[in-house]
DNA sequence: CCAAGAATGTAGCAAAAGCTACATTGATTG
DNA sequence: CAATCAATGTAGCTTTTGCTACATTCTTGG
């Protein structure tokens, strides 16, 4: 609030000539729509949690399948060099979501873990259901890789819905 | 092929004891799935495209409702700030999606006005189908600006055929 | 016209994720 | 048990996308 009032008809480059009057804003709804710059930054938080969901995700997949979880393998899952694996994973210790010794595989803590199923649950739906709208597996599971981190709550439980239901 | 052949039985930290015998692998299949590691670097992929494909959204729907695209109501509409606008700007000009002057605004090019346009199809078929779903309209909303862009042609098409006759 | 202030541009910083090249460590095998 | 070489680690670079602080340009009301 620099300068205190906004100056009424002021405006740049024409553009739409709405009238910047101060009638008293509408008062807001119950649910307010959220405006396109705050969704966009809900989208680019997203993002920001997607190398770790896929990470945690790949750590657990590899345990379960034989035992531990090198960063050699990691790299050959996630299509990555070894050396971005091992500077992410630092990067996850520093958030607490794995530990690490040199030279010794990585493993999840109790919150990597709690992450890694639930990205493994929404995963797992979100390529059923795009299987199940029949959409070929292997794009299906291509596809999902990439949505599942931008699907919330409210869209798996739709997904889940038609999946018991119709699908 | 640095050392010229694989040594066999050699195995590195216990793991699947999964043997390497030198076996003739198997002739691929017709359509031979992708590894996880593809999945992963297509994803990738699709990142690096999607700020392009948000930003020329943006201009167009911009230009579309008020004649112009100006930096400051692209950063308003993307919740970023006008410096980030008009560094990335500069990269779509450089990439040949927009055209843009000093203190002028902001112009697609054909191919930038194709991207935009097929962006857009995509974002409004995501968003109706998962309000076709049942998800509330300020959740569908929020999630087709993430999901938009990990839509493969085959599953915006099942999208469609659903909203056809389903939905 | 002209100054205020909105819009735009520039400088310089950070974080994240990628890479290649090279150094070090350690498990296996002969 | 020692050499080999896979696995891991480090150094140093790039690109992209953010940011704040400050400089410049342009539009417009008075
Ligand atoms: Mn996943
Ligand atoms: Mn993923
Ligand atoms: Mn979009
Ligand atoms: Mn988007």
């Amino acid at each position: 609030m620099k300068h205190g009032f906004v100056k009424g008809r002021r405006v740049w480059h024409g553009g739409a000539m709405v009238s910047r009057k101060s009638s008293p804003r509408p008062a807001p709804r119950a649910t307010a729509a959220p405006s396109s710059a705050a969704i966009q930054k809900r989208t680019r938080q997203q993002h920001a949690q997607e190398r770790a969901e896929d990470y945690v995700e790949a750590i657990a997949d590899l345990i379960a399948g034989s035992g531990e979880a090198r960063a050699t393998d990691l790299a050959k899952s996630l299509g990555v060099t070894h050396v971005t694996v091992i500077r992410t994973v630092q990067r996850l210790q520093r958030e607490g979501l794995v530990t690490t010794q040199p030279y010794r595989s990585i493993f999840l803590t109790p919150s990597g873990r709690k992450l890694a199923a639930e990205a493994k649950a929404r995963h797992e739906t979100v390529a059923e259901f795009l299987e199940s709208l029949g959409v070929p597996q292997a794009t299906a599971r291509a596809d999902a890789e990439g949505i599942e981190h931008h699907v919330s709550p409210a869209t798996i439980a739709a997904f889940r819905r038609f999946l018991a239901t119709g699908g």
